[in-house]
DNA sequence: GGGGATAGGTCATTTTTGTTGACTATTTAC
DNA sequence: GTAAATAGTCAACAAAAATGACCTATCCCC
């Protein structure tokens, strides 16, 4: 076995500082961040793995209900994945009875998405301790701080020019 | 083919009305949440792929960085995910000359893990575009906001009794 | 000093989530 | 009537992570 074959084939020195307030790199908030939605994906993670669902389903039934008549092609846009990826998760959805299809009224090629009664309770029951979650975190937080959050949280989205 | 499956026999209403102030749900904050923290990975996930790395390894040589010296343990504790995921990565990680393993001074059985010189750039340029979108994110934001924000995503981690 | 516990490594298999490419059917628009 | 758009489907593939089963080295304690 050689001993090396990254970018420098002598003996890398390990460093034992910690990288802390390194140039101008915002450490803190970036690794507060990474823990912030690692348990916050983990409740509904949990509620999930007993329907047999995952994540992705997760996703489908959330933006199906907070848009309801969204397209297929709408959910494409907003997921940011490929038709077939959608295609699996979305069948089992609706094969399960929480998301129904119907032909568009106008344009009868687009099949308008439409939670049911069940899918309905499917994203609530995710959401709810989600948002338990969020209240406590919001805690003896002043108006001012709780809509710097949302203005925070929506600066980081990327800017970009269809949206 | 049958029509149903799933808990609903009877043919399932579609809801037409977005499922917004439902009860007591804050979406608002739950979908801001999704948006940023997929938008925040992008940019790591980007130069990344160059390597032939993922995220997976964003987050090793991210931790190792932040604390020098942690052992296989330490990670595989904050990272939560199983020894056998993270041994390949550290394994490339390692290989690649971006990390290096030292046996523990007292305990000979464990491995310490370091940054060589290499890690230290490979993390800081991984961070560096994250930094400049949170700096963004904050454009105008009183101190009192960036405390707050600070507070609110420290907040949204389980409080658990080891940690 | 022998035995169990601890820290770590490894091998094989599977699941989840997503990808690319190719092809079909229906419907709309010109 | 033909081309473009919307959607569905089949097949192969790939990355990330999980599971389960072992193996090695070392430490701790009796």
């Amino acid at each position: 076995m050689s001993r090396q074959t990254g970018p420098k084939a002598g003996k890398p020195e390990p460093l034992a500082t910690p990288m802390e307030d390194t140039e101008t790199i915002d450490f803190e908030i970036i690794e507060l961040f990474f823990f912030a939605y690692r348990d916050f994906v983990s409740d509904p993670d949990a509620i999930l793995e007993k329907s047999g669902f995952g994540r992705a389903h997760h996703r489908v039934v959330h933006f199906v209900n907070r848009n309801p008549g969204m397209t297929v092609a709408d959910l494409l846009d907003t997921l940011k994945i490929t038709k077939q990826s959608l295609a699996r998760v979305l069948k089992q959805l609706i094969d399960s009875g929480y998301i129904r299809q119907v032909a568009g009224p106008e344009d009868r090629r687009q099949r308008k998405l439409y939670p049911t009664k069940s899918g309905r309770e499917l994203a609530l029951a995710l959401a709810e301790p989600q948002s338990r979650r969020i209240e406590r975190a919001f805690e003896g937080a002043s108006a001012q701080v709780r809509e710097g959050v949302k203005a925070f949280l929506g600066g980081m989205r990327d800017r970009k020019k269809a949206d």
